[in-house]
DNA sequence: CTTGCTGGTGCAACCCGGTTGCGGGAAATT
DNA sequence: AATTTCCCGCAACCGGGTTGCACCAGCAAG
């Protein structure tokens, strides 16, 4: 995880360079960032991870963070959700799969990618009414994760989810 | 959708008196607002309707709608969605169905409820990683209602999707 | 290497959905 | 009618997200 942060910010670079954009820094950070993850990270989390390195803790704008953000979504490097608690996330996730969901842990409140399940476009289809045509699911289950279940942690203090 | 209000009212101060809460005007008023939509609705779209009912243009304070639309979840005679663009919808939906999705239409923004797929759970549950517990999944479709298909609407003008 | 254009960056100010604190007042109970 | 409870409504606040704009860095052309 905190394996050499050169290799990344490289493969990161690579990638934008691939697109014909402008290789920054910020976007080969914040890119480099997402890849790193292995959960849809919101602004703030993408940030702390950012300022929390080891060897450069150099601050990355507020707003510039964001339209990196945007950005990446825009071209499709990235995509976006936005969870039960109404905050943006994000991850590096290759764009093939455009029914996969996502996992919020009432716990830990991080957001997990899930694979697609072969079944799901089926049954979305089966609930449309007459005349209605679907361009996009956004699929969030929520619950305890793994980790958090094993630990038997409580529920995070802003979670005010009773279900 | 504008036929006597008082009937709407009463079966309003109906459900409340049963379930032993005070019965009080702003409660049966949303609530009412509730039952008598067909969608979810955000807390602005249930005061403009509130306030532009032909007879009584009494307004409503934003933050008790907030309060009785929190409570009114509490209590489970509605429940509430955070769709795409960030905003909580409610509805007055029967309890009953833990897994009913919706669809939100990109041209008028509208929030519709849908009824619960049977295979649904299933498709979920195979997407769980191992040790991962679900206690609940929201499912947002998007895409554009019959009503805007038929009319060759446009996108909504906030709406920057570009899925 | 230098110049010049393009458009990303970063600062400040703003917007808006949602929340909190608290005094006065209405709903239910006696 | 008096009492208790807790809801209402006002004002101030919070925080994620956005906008306007001056400056500067990435890239390409000379």
């Amino acid at each position: 995880m905190t394996a050499l942060p050169t290799d990344r910010l490289d493969e990161a670079r690579r990638q934008l360079r691939t697109l014909g954009a402008r290789v920054t820094y910020p976007r080969a950070r914040v890119l480099a960032e997402l890849l790193a993850a292995h959960e849809a990270l919101s602004h703030l989390e993408v940030q702390r991870r950012l300022e929390g390195e080891a060897d450069q803790a150099e601050p990355i704008d507020r707003v510039t963070l964001y339209r990196v953000l945007e950005w990446l979504v825009e071209v499709e490097l990235a995509h976006r959700v936005s969870g039960p608690d109404r905050v943006y996330r994000f991850s590096a996730q290759p764009a093939g799969q455009a029914l996969h969901g996502h996992f919020r842990c009432a716990s830990c409140t991080r957001m997990f990618c899930l694979d697609e399940a072969p079944g799901l476009a089926r049954v979305v289809k089966a609930m449309l009414p007459e005349g209605f045509s679907s361009d996009g699911v956004e699929l969030t289950v929520s619950g305890r994760c793994a980790a958090c279940a094993a630990a038997g942690k409580p529920l995070a203090p802003h979670s005010h989810s009773h279900a």
